[in-house]
DNA sequence: TATAAAACCTGTAGTAACTACAGGTTCAAG
DNA sequence: CTTGAACCTGTAGTTACTACAGGTTTTATA
């Protein structure tokens, strides 16, 4: 089968189970280019080696953490064309990353506000009428 | 629930303004039963009054928080019909809150890279190889 | 080596959660 | 009583997948 050194050739299927995501959400990937066209088997099925396992496992990672994927595409941008300047990689990178701040913010707040409401719980023997949590969310805007 | 000559009857329009959504969200929520179909005028038009405009508040706001409209459903079941407890609306709330968490911490991480490979941006050229960002969140893979 | 089953192929259609029209009707201000 | 904003239904588009259908290739096992 395999020698020992480490797996160099992967199907589909492996790069779909190490990315945690389907077969055909590779194939969806490589269809709005994502993930390049890959070499085939004489067959016809798709093969891959490690830098489009990592490719992958990033893009996979970087749609988890909330970017779409045309902001993914901007990402990959950065590995993709290596000729940029060194000025303007540096300033799209810091752009990114002040919107990855602000994403941590919004996230934080929200799960400041969850906790507080979820602390704010009697717990199991308490009826639903005295549910903090529910009455934060029915509460009227304009009461407050 | 207000005891002042509040105003009782809403639009459709009405509605979405005070829960910051399109019309069209509104009419959306009626045809997949978050909302219930409501009175019509002679015309046709849709009239709501206050429960079901604190109604529609508590699903943008639970849908802002991160739930989804199934757990939204949920939610509201839990108001809908009675006998159930406190602590089941607080463990739905604490199972959102830790993956909001997650995805903080992930968020952390890829930030702590960008920033890195700002700083490092110096002239260097970094292949998909050797790219931080591709290996920020490559890393950390399969270890929980 | 034969064969069964797993994995792959392409292509299309469905999903979630809206959002945007199109083409027509009703309501309310002046 | 007019006019235009707001409403109506219904369909189609959007994003980012996900699930088939119907067929071919690869691989594990007898």
């Amino acid at each position: 089968m395999q020698e020992h050194s480490a797996k160099t050739a992967f199907s589909v299927g492996d790069l779909a189970r190490a990315s945690q995501c389907k077969v055909e959400t590779v194939r969806y990937y490589e269809k709005i280019g994502l993930m390049p066209t890959p070499q085939r088997t004489e067959g016809g099925h798709r093969i891959y080696n490690q830098p489009e396992l990592k490719r992958l496992i990033f893009i996979r990672r970087s749609r988890d953490l909330g970017f779409s994927v045309s902001q993914v595409r901007d990402l990959l941008r950065f590995v993709d064309e290596p000729n940029h300047t060194c000025g303007e990689v540096k300033t799209l990178t810091l752009a990114q990353s002040e919107e990855v701040q602000r994403k941590i913010d919004d996230l934080q707040r929200l799960h400041k506000a969850l906790l507080e409401m979820a602390d704010r719980c009697k717990g199991e023997n308490y009826s639903l009428e005295q549910c903090p949590i529910i009455d934060a969310l029915f509460e009227d805007q304009n009461e407050q």
